[in-house]
DNA sequence: TGTATTAGAGTACATTTGTTTTATTTTTGA
DNA sequence: TCAAAAATAAAACAAATGTACTCTAATACA
């Protein structure tokens, strides 16, 4: 589907290639060649090597030599959507291209010092930022390195936290909603912890 | 982190559960015990056998007897993040709190019938859905089920493709934009292919 | 202090599993 | 049609691997 070559697949290592990615998908781990061997109604471990083999040489799979079920997918981004092109937002004037591409979520959450917050409130509804939303921070240990702009969460000591811009300037913090019914907020330095910076948003509908 | 439990690992455990999460983070497979063994400083597989039972007995990992590299962890979500609380965005009112859930990617990457579209444009913007946001699509097969108000992809034959509010009524189909700048559609049924329907929304900052 | 419990080392074994080899069958292409 | 290539079956092998068992050392506990 999502691969260039899918088309140089004959139609057995096809067959194949697709039971392998819904085995994996079903039990996390790769199906050993005997399993395979069964499932593909075969006697002999010989013609899934033949197909494994091809399969590798195309760079569909990829395994460690001698290992037991160390198969991987190699373009089988985890946490991958095929991106299907692009849709209009404001008319009827793009179509879907076909892009071969993956919204990839794995680049993200392969980060250790990342966590989620959901939203409560409109404050940032501006930024398009909604009640209800889930907002992916990346943990910061050093305030001095944000650039003024950045959405962050903030916490004050005493009073709680909150999603809002931050700049900095003439060494006080302003806390900014994006929204203009909130006035903004200006602290001292030490008056404030900022955890996490705005990696992205996440909205189920 | 994320397991309730987790205070009642021993230290050797916590270590190994540790371990098994990072290589598995990192490999895309489970470790085997030797592996295991090594990687604790052990000469002997019977300390490992004992803690896995131990992380089993407590809920924290499972495999398939007697097959090799089938070790799972139990609830690492996979695409999961942890919810560290929720954020006010509306003043300092709301704290951390502890929940430990995930926000959980794997639910709706499960789906084999999802694809993704780049949003171009601003006319959904009302409904908090921007300019260069990724929309994550179900595809529909019958626009029959679909309720009115749904946010669909659609496609007018020799148009092109748009997001937009969906609704029924009296044998017409009716596209609205989430903008006033934009005029509704209004379309016959025969005239307009319905896509998809939002299912959720990915921004990258 | 002495005993019970647990953890670890060492060893061994059976199964799983990747790999190789050879012969046979099927498919392909000229 | 016929020869070459590929696919498959069958068997065997060796390495990887999970598991079980015994013995020793460390630890906990009363």
């Amino acid at each position: 589907m999502n691969h260039p070559e899918n088309h140089n697949l004959s139609d057995a290592q096809n067959e194949l290639y697709e039971w392998i990615k819904s085995y994996i998908r079903d039990f996390n781990h790769s199906p050993s060649i005997r399993q395979m061997m069964q499932a593909m109604g075969l006697r002999s471990p010989a013609p899934i090597q033949s197909r494994l083999k091809h399969l590798q040489q195309k760079g569909f799979i990829s395994w460690q030599e001698g290992k037991a079920r160390t198969l991987q997918i190699v373009d089988e981004v985890l946490g991958g959507v095929p991106i299907m092109g692009s849709v209009a937002a404001g008319g009827l004037i793009e179509t879907y291209s076909d892009v071969n591409e993956n919204l990839d979520f794995s680049e993200i959450l392969k980060k250790k010092n990342i966590f989620a917050l959901t939203v409560n409130g409109d404050s940032m509804i501006d930024a398009c930022i909604a009640d209800g939303d889930m907002v992916l921070m990346e943990k910061i240990t050093d305030s001095y390195s944000l650039r003024n702009g950045t959405i962050v969460s903030a916490m004050v000591p005493g009073l709680g936290t909150t999603l809002k811009y931050f700049s900095k300037k003439n060494g006080k913090i302003f806390l900014e909603a994006a929204n203009p019914l909130y006035e903004p907020i200006e602290l001292n330095l030490d008056e404030v912890i900022i955890q996490g910076k705005l990696l992205a948003v996440w909205r189920r509908v």
